[in-house]
DNA sequence: TACCAGGAGAGCG
DNA sequence: CGCTCTCATGGT
């Protein structure tokens, strides 16, 4: 039977911390639960005592592409096992209990975080919000949540502007963006980073790169091939491997992660990055980038 | 104003 | 390797 709604039951997951741990930039508060876009599908999820509320805006037959993507059945517990057993981790995990890595879109996710160098999440979330709205294809999305006001900038005061007008599309394909001109893509305010994300979507648009091809691949060597990709260096190939292709090891190392690293275990040394780097390709096991969530999502909301 | 933001890449010693 | 500079744009 199809129905547009559906509880995943589940107990050790916090939604919140999840969607807003910066792995993924589209979701949006509303009403106390989250609206996004999974795909082709508009959902809006809401955190139960007994799991996930999803209710979409089209009929679902299948669920399973859902709960893929929010990674419902996999072994929490299990993954935090294998992290080490210090006094920083163990603080990470206490204060972020039910946070989750997702299973995202390759091509959303790698252009997406080609699209982050040196940006702000809240300006990350701005422009992929801007991306989609010029370039996507229109979903079927319930009236009841169009906000009544109809632009992001109309009147739009303080920090909280929300801008949810993207959600009534999908993240633009390779071939979308392929045919874009540069000055189209700067015009999202992506500014340097407007012919790497072009360069990539007409790679893969023309067949000449696989993204779905890497999760098959060793690591270092699914690394090396996102790497050949301008703009895509260490931090956003290990973003695409973690949060994408299923590469639980991947271990992307950012200002924050780098920050949390020197101050949670190096703290009153001067560590050499060398060093630094590896420490984290070396201490945290076979779901480092498990662990480094954890790290990240602690870090930006629990220090200081 | 000056500085910085979930980087990458090139130039230099 | 390690350091420095540049890239574009918005916020504080």
């Amino acid at each position: 039977m199809a129905e547009t709604e559906i509880l995943l039951r589940i107990r050790d997951y916090d939604l919140a911390a999840t969607l807003d741990s910066g792995q993924v930039f589209r979701w949006r508060e509303h009403n106390g639960g989250r609206i996004g876009v999974v795909g082709e599908h508009w959902v809006r999820l809401t955190q139960r005592h007994n799991g996930i509320h999803a209710e979409t805006a089209a009929l679902v037959k299948n669920w399973n592409w859902l709960r893929d993507y929010l990674q419902t059945e996999v072994d929490l517990a299990g993954v935090l096992k294998t992290f080490p057993d210090d006094a920083p981790m163990r603080a990470a995990v206490a204060a972020c209990h039910g946070l989750r890595v997702l299973r995202q879109d390759p091509w959303e996710c790698l252009a997406s975080f080609i699209l982050s160098s040196t940006k702000q999440i809240v300006q990350i979330r701005q422009i992929v919000a801007q991306l989609c709205e010029r370039f996507g294809e229109p979903l079927t999305r319930p009236p009841a949540t169009l906000s009544p006001h109809g632009g992001e900038r109309a009147g739009a005061r303080g920090a909280s502007c929300l801008n949810e007008n993207h959600l009534s599309y999908s993240f633009p394909t390779p071939q979308r963006i392929a045919a874009a001109t540069e000055a189209a893509l700067r015009a999202c305010k992506m500014g340097f980073r407007a012919p790497h994300l072009l360069a990539a979507a007409r790679q893969i648009a023309a067949g000449k790169f696989d993204l779905n091809r890497l999760g098959h691949l060793p690591l270092t060597e699914a690394r090396a091939e996102l790497m050949k990709l301008r703009g895509v260096g260490d931090k956003i190939a290990d973003c695409a491997l973690l949060f994408a292709c299923g590469f639980d090891g991947a271990f992307p190392v950012d200002v924050w992660v780098e920050r949390a690293l020197r101050q949670l275990y190096f703290p009153h040394r001067q560590v050499t990055a060398k060093h630094l780097r590896h420490f984290a390709a070396t201490h945290f096991g076979p779901h480092a980038g498990w662990a480094q969530q954890y790290l990240f999502h602690y870090m930006r909301t629990k220090i200081n």
